[in-house]
DNA sequence: GCCAACGTTGGC
DNA sequence: GCCAACGTTGGC
């Protein structure tokens, strides 16, 4: 079982748009980076456990528990001209891009925001940090314990 | 709204 | 295959 940290714009798809959401289950949909690709298509299982992070807001902060519920398989906004996220290169039969489904688990019982997490010297080498764009981030053990603890939720 | 970081594209 | 131009992300 793993750890993962997923990036979005609250506008855009917030941690409430997903417990409203039918099953509190929705499609990780709109990944157009290959490293994040990556991880979707070859690491993200069902089971993982996953950081909600807001970003690209005044105050961006880790938000709430998501469980992967489906692991990757071809993100098919892809091949529909009318998505924004369509891309004439992926195809049904040569898919480029990938998604998994993931479910609503619980808020945090208080936001641990980006300020937070940079001032933590055992945060540091997480790619947050690192001022990485990546939407899709590994979290370690020890540093989801860490951030379960700043947000007062001893594990 | 600005701009730094950084990924992608395309001419050569 | 290099690298400049360009586009996007996301903190501030």
């Amino acid at each position: 079982m793993s750890y993962w940290l997923f990036k979005s714009e609250p506008g855009c798809f917030s941690f409430d748009d997903l417990k409203n959401r039918p099953d509190s289950t929705e499609h990780w949909d709109g990944v157009r980076n290959y490293q994040a690709r990556n991880f979707l298509r070859d690491q993200v299982k069902p089971g993982d456990l996953v950081l909600f992070y807001h970003s690209n807001i005044p105050e961006p902060a880790v938000v709430g528990l998501a469980e992967v519920v489906r692991e990757g398989y071809p993100d098919f906004t892809a091949f529909d001209p009318h998505s924004e996220h369509f891309d004439p290169k992926s195809s049904v039969a040569a898919p480029i891009w990938y998604m998994v489904d993931v479910r609503y688990v619980e808020p945090m019982k208080k936001p641990v925001t980006l300020e937070r997490i940079k001032t933590n010297p055992l945060l540091s080498e997480m790619p947050l940090v690192k001022r990485s764009r990546l939407s899709i981030q590994p979290v370690t053990p020890e540093q989801w314990q860490m951030i379960l603890a700043m947000a007062g939720m001893e594990t």
